[in-house]
DNA sequence: TATTATAGTTAGCACTGACTAACTTGTCAA
DNA sequence: TTGACAAGTTAGTCAGTGCTAACTATAATA
């Protein structure tokens, strides 16, 4: 059971927020990424199977210590690749947009090459 | 009605089918891409509703105007990422892999500044 | 206490895009 | 001529991932 490109933004939204607040409920990852409770609902009932979140009685969302490295992961692809594109004279909208789409395709080996580029270059 | 990124791998295919031989069949699109014939007889559908493609008697299949246009968009996209990917060290099956996955999902802003860096900085 | 708002779940739908099974159609060779 | 193979289509399935409608449960408030 492989995790997909939703997963990992839900699993990157909850990281996103989880820094910018203590708690983090359903209800505020459906409003950060404009989807319905129910799609969140379930979307977490998946990643809890997977192993990636947990809730507790009040219903506030934690990632696991897999969950957390998952969205780490996706977080710094986001991150370094939105920056990378804004530097080559690419809009902060587009940039953004584009970065989010592409993270979740990018290979470990490609990034990293990228990620090494990025510094030489000088970002 | 929007083309997606499984439209758009099929246009490629087409493309670069077309490239080696003078005649495509669904049949040669399925293998080339490690898909079953109804999965290809249904996608040919649509693109012809999308008017893509079109087939003539024999079942040989061409690219429209606009067909090849899309194709040639995104395998632009396929050779510029991949051959960069490579330059920066990662391994051709990687790169190409990587390529073949972002190149749907890349703006043309993006796509255009990623260019233009890639030939300031030698290739 | 009764009402209302908030959070979450359940059930069922739509769309994409793959699949298998089973059919038709056309060609070619025994 | 018949039998077999190759190409394509039709019908129906499945998984992923969004949605709405309608429900439950809890908490706050009139």
């Amino acid at each position: 059971m492989t995790i997909r490109e939703s997963g990992e933004m839900y699993l990157e939204t909850i990281f996103v927020l989880s820094q910018k607040s203590a708690t983090v409920r359903a209800v505020d990852v459906g409003e950060q990424m404009g989807f319905s409770k129910p799609s969140v609902s379930r979307a977490m009932g998946l990643l809890k199977k997977q192993g990636f979140v947990e809730t507790d009685e009040q219903g506030f969302i934690k990632l696991t210590k897999t969950g957390k490295a998952k969205a780490k992961r996706i977080y710094e692809r986001h991150t370094l690749l939105s920056r990378l594109f804004i530097s080559l004279g690419v809009d902060e909208k587009t940039a953004t947009e584009d970065a989010c789409r592409i993270e979740h395709y990018l290979s470990d080996e490609t990034f990293e090459a990228i990620k090494k580029h990025a510094s030489e270059y000088g970002e």
